[in-house]
DNA sequence: GCGTGTGAATGCTTTCACAGCA
DNA sequence: TGCTGTGAAAGCATTCACACGC
């Protein structure tokens, strides 16, 4: 059962998921790849091909049974329990995470928040307390959390970053702006805002040459 | 003149120069590719083929000079000057990244900063007044912002996209978790929180079964 | 028919290995 | 000698095109 998906495709079954959950809400009950892949932004060889790695069966002449398929790629995803998410770092950042719905409804649970300034530790956020990050490993014991997001500065990312990894996580999503070093046995994803207006500003100056201001909206 | 990059190299170069920087601030004078791949987290044949793309002249037998290539990539990525970004949606998201310094040590200077909820609307968020989004065009105009982030609900998202498109704007960077629609002359990139811990996910689960929860992939 | 499932072909990215120059 | 720069090879990913089954 376990065959290695393409990372390529595990990154797209994430999208046609939220592509089918709102198909689900909508009564719709059969999709063609060809659809899905007009609401995910694919091409519709690409979805057949993402689908076909999953063994899921479509029915040929008709297409793919919603509440099936969404089943299906939630289970390949690991997605069928809740995950225990704890945040370290409860700067701007942390805070906005900490209170960002969109994690609860799409299967993850945040049980812990975290940050090293004593004025901050006790306060709450949502529905959380600030625990003191100098009580990490206890508190990430007893919330059971199994992900780790870092939102805290670089400065300091790769030492939190090793205490999580000792603790015995192996899931971290990182924001800080720095490369951090973990074992090969830890999964770790990178988040960086700045990298991402760095690859717009690539694109859009390769479009209007340089001028002293940045190119003027001609219409 | 300047033939296309490889996007996968353009995504390692703001990564090279994050590097660059910080070995430009320790006085550090010159870098072989080896120690530049450690400190990026790639191998050593990856960066000599992407600074090959520059026409870089590093040394053979000594290596790169970090003020020079550090200027080098920053002239490639098109920051040379700064660019102004303005950002839509003033929620927890939205006030983290209007506040966060990252961004201006970059070269990205937060201009405008737009909310349609009038409790919103007026409030200071660091050293910005937050606008009402009615008056997008107008504000996008004036303060001549050729980048936008949208941090709103995936609900408005699509509309307000559109708009911000037909202001004239062609790089944009989205928050929210949805699948936008914009024209080819635009340049979208999308971060989504969600869809990284469920990647996480995937690959957590494939290791270790989760004891307490429930259902385990049939045989 | 129609739309899935899939080999085969194309294109993109990384790695290898070594020639060439300080 | 040491490290860059780069063709050539290997490894992924996407697209094509069409057989297949409803």
């Amino acid at each position: 059962m376990t065959r290695q998906l393409p990372s390529a495709t595990v990154a797209r079954l994430t999208v046609y998921l939220r592509s089918l959950s709102a198909m689900l809400a909508d009564g719709v009950e059969r999709v063609s790849s060809e659809a899905l892949a007009e609401t995910a932004g694919v091409s519709s060889s690409n979805v057949r091909k993402d689908l076909s790695y999953l063994g899921s069966h479509g029915t040929r002449g008709v297409g793919y049974e919603v509440q099936r398929l969404s089943g299906n790629i939630a289970a390949t995803l690991g997605l069928t329990h809740d995950w225990r998410v704890a945040i370290v770092g409860a700067g701007n950042l942390g805070r906005a995470l900490a209170r960002y719905t969109g994690f609860e409804s799409r299967g993850f649970d945040v049980v812990a928040l975290f940050d090293a300034d004593q004025l901050i530790v006790g306060n709450e956020v949502g529905w959380l307390r600030v625990s003191d990050v100098r009580d990490l490993e206890v508190v990430l014991a007893r919330t059971r959390a199994t992900m780790v997001v870092l939102a805290l500065p670089g400065t300091v990312a790769q030492q939190v970053c090793d205490r999580v990894v000792a603790a015995g996580v192996h899931s971290i999503l990182s924001f800080a702006p720095v490369v951090l070093q973990v074992p090969d046995s830890v999964n770790l994803r990178k988040v960086d805002m700045a990298t991402e207006l760095q690859i717009l500003a690539y694109h859009a100056q390769r479009i209007h040459e340089p001028g002293d201001g940045p190119g003027r909206p001609s219409a």
